[in-house]
DNA sequence: TGTGCATACTCAACAAATTTAGTATTCAAC
DNA sequence: GTTGAATACTAAATTTGTTGAGTATGCACA
């Protein structure tokens, strides 16, 4: 039920329509919760059944009409209530590594490869974090309590992709080295 | 169907029971992909259907009978066919980075907590996994390739891991400081 | 002799996520 | 005047994953 969380957490310090809210999931909250459109928009159905959120209609001529979704008293509770459980740690599933594992399987070039998309994939998504560090989290001291928090969950992101572009690095320099050996 | 795979992967350098591969999966797996019992023997059960795996009966008098598991040549060739494929980085979803983000709307003390118990969590899987290298991966210029590409996934565990417990540090760090600030 | 523990495995209801395929509106460019 | 892109949202089958409750054997310990 924490896709329902996540939304509460995001719409309630900036309500916000289900367009836009899938583009936040994709470019903000990427680094710590994923999911799709579909996904999001079943979700704000279901949670504005039961009073979580309230949607607005909003009229528009220059494009399609769209639904603003806000927090009620009762979702704010929810979100309240649900931060004070304990969770539990994500449970990970990376077919990269499950690939790694039986690498010895294939041709190193295969699993090279993958490495090196792999690499170029989160140097991207860090870059991009980077980017967005400088734009909104320059002045931190005269941030509201809010944006240091969300400063924090940017910081995990940063450290995640950092993380796994020196493994990947790490990783190719071993097969690298496994080459030279065999020449 | 990674789940399939992962236990491919796993049966194939090492023909072993359900019982076996769910602790497999608790000690040596999880810091790459996570499932629980009833999945593990779900997905046995389906993939010696489509004949990726054979079981075998084994009668034993001093504990419960076992049937060990082994691929066949079919299961062999889907394994590689997919290791072949590119795959995408797993999807993220992380409570506690949630809570963190909603950290402003309740007591500090709640997401401290919540802080040093996951620094603790991780801490202890770091050790485990520092000992696991220790007894298993000494001597690795002598061990064969599928060990190395073994130690490359514990390595992945091992960092992180170990940047799981350098974020929740930073950020309680932080979150000690804004204390100060208030006093 | 009965209590707990490790081994070894099964079933089923339920919830969540993925995949695939849409509808509909407006604007701008060709 | 039609094509493509961006906006804005819907529907549903299928696959995966979670939760909870079982069954059954043999060993050690008290």
């Amino acid at each position: 039920m924490s896709l329902a969380h996540t939304i509460l957490a995001s719409l309630v310090h900036h309500p916000t329509t289900g367009y836009e809210l899938v583009k936040d999931f994709n470019e903000r909250i990427a680094c710590y919760w994923q999911a799709s459109q579909q996904q999001i928009y079943r979700e704000l159905s279901r949670m504005e059944e039961q009073g979580w959120i309230e949607g607005e209609r909003v009229i528009q001529s220059d494009r399609p009409n769209k639904k603003l979704y806000r927090v009620t008293e009762l979702g704010l509770k929810t979100l309240k209530d649900w931060l004070v459980q304990p969770s539990n740690p994500a449970a990970i599933r990376e077919e990269l590594l499950v690939k790694v594992l039986a690498g010895y399987l294939v041709d190193i070039a295969v699993i090279r490869a993958e490495l090196e998309r792999r690499r170029n994939y989160h140097q991207l998504r860090l870059e991009h974090y980077y980017q967005t560090e400088q734009e909104h989290f320059q002045d931190l001291d005269s941030a509201t309590l809010s944006m240091q928090f969300t400063y924090r969950t940017l910081r995990r992101g940063i450290r995640y992709e950092a993380d796994w572009v020196e493994w990947c690095d790490e990783t190719l320099d071993w097969l690298n080295g496994m080459d030279q050996s065999n020449v």
